[in-house]
DNA sequence: TCGCCGTGTGTTGTATGCCAATCTTGTATA
DNA sequence: TATACAAGATTGGCATACAACACACGGCGA
């Protein structure tokens, strides 16, 4: 999977990274030179730079003028930012959704994905694991019918992970998942009253952790640079979107 | 300024563009052909493809296969979809603003953009006038503290602009205006729920404009298809796609 | 030893040329 | 009239070249 050849667009290694980043395989601050990445995906620089000029729109990735791309670092203030247009949108969406009764195939689908997320917690696979407690939110929006939104949702989850990483904050998976039950659950009985209160809920526990972090620790930053740096070796452990010749071990 | 060399990145280009949509200059369904642009903008066609790129990643322009770019043209499903993420997105905003009160700052910046607005409808400037009418929205997420979703709701106004042009709706621009004004007093007074309540009539007033034409026109997607060619026609008579030396009148 | 400065190296930014794929269009033919 | 075919135009993508710049390293002077 990783060298393989035959990626062909350039969506597709945009779609890759991406997914990297919700399944916390590829840390904030991470170095994403171009030339490594055609190398690694077997593609010319052209593609490559078309797939992180995507991503970056997206507000995923950033470039530093020629000293190269790199995964975002959200600051303290650009976190809250991300939580409180999370808050905007979810809310948002559940009480717009009050005018149109939630479908139960959407019930199901929602169900389905919980399901997924009981899996990977039991399997105890990380990855799989932050990704699907992150999607479940833009599953949810695209349940709700809106595909627009669900776009926007996917890039702020994205950013939520990294601050997540980057604040270390103690991820509750079964915690999380449990909200996610109960929201559903509120969902199926049409108290959207309820489902509103309990994301709003939900979105409180997931931020809270990093503003314990946050206000405990003054000297933070500077644990998190180094940290930032340790995690990178790991990542490229994995053998995925991390350098690939890069460390010589 | 059309030929101007010195159009340094490829984000201007691409504002250019946006700008240009925003304003009504370019109609939905206009080509944008890479080498006409490069002309255009004195860049090599490496520059334009960045620009169009990030904007089909924003969603304001599409790909066709090797057959080129275009401005989008949102069906009215689509349309739909739109106005229903502007829904989420604004009234969520004004309700998590019950939280935050609105700052007298913001309220000032808003009533100088309403100023604004007031002038380009005195002046008859059409294109001004349609930008400011939609930038107001953005302009008001933004005085609410929150400038990720300010994008997106930026290039949701420009899709929604482009639904107007393309179903013709009746821009009521004084409505909207005076809509505009009694939302931000609304604002003013700290009378969020009304806010809320205005925003909502509003967003319906701006939606329902197109929905009569659909329902009752429906072989209106041809005369459209011809008034697209005649604009797009007009816009190439200018110089090409449109934004830089406008109108020479 | 410490601090400053030039140089070398690596990476991005951009332009250019090239060629294949294929869509459009115009034309010729049955 | 309708179909098939050929020519032209445009994108899709690659490789390359080169400039601009950042950064690390090593030398030089005090």
């Amino acid at each position: 999977m990783s060298t393989h050849p035959s990626v062909k667009s350039s969506s597709q290694i945009a779609i890759r990274i991406t997914e990297a980043i919700l399944a916390k395989q590829l840390a904030p601050g991470t170095r994403l030179g171009e030339q490594q990445l055609a190398d690694l995906f077997g593609v010319s620089r052209t593609q490559v730079r078309e797939a992180l000029t995507r991503l970056m729109a997206r507000g995923i990735v950033t470039v530093s003028a020629r000293r190269g791309w790199f995964v975002i670092e959200p600051t303290p203030e650009q976190a809250r930012e991300a939580f409180e247009a999370r808050r905007v949108i979810e809310l948002g969406l559940l009480r717009q959704a009050r005018v149109r009764p939630v479908s139960g195939e959407a019930i199901r689908q929602l169900r389905e994905h919980i399901a997924r997320e009981e899996a990977a917690i039991a399997g105890a696979d990380v990855g799989a694991r932050s990704f699907l407690l992150g999607d479940f939110h833009v599953c949810l929006c695209e349940c709700l019918g809106n595909s627009l939104l669900s776009e926007t949702l996917r890039d702020l989850t994205a950013r939520t992970t990294l601050t997540a990483m980057l604040h270390q904050s103690s991820e509750q998976a079964e915690d999380s998942c449990s909200e996610h039950v109960l929201i559903v659950e509120a969902l199926e009985r049409g108290d959207l009253e309820q489902a509103e209160h309990l994301m709003q809920v939900h979105l409180q526990h997931v931020e809270s952790g990093l503003n314990q972090v946050r206000s405990s620790d003054p000297l933070e930053p500077l644990r998190q640079a180094l940290a930032s740096v340790s995690r990178q070796g790991a990542a490229a452990g994995t053998g995925v979107a991390g350098p690939p010749g890069k460390r010589p071990q």
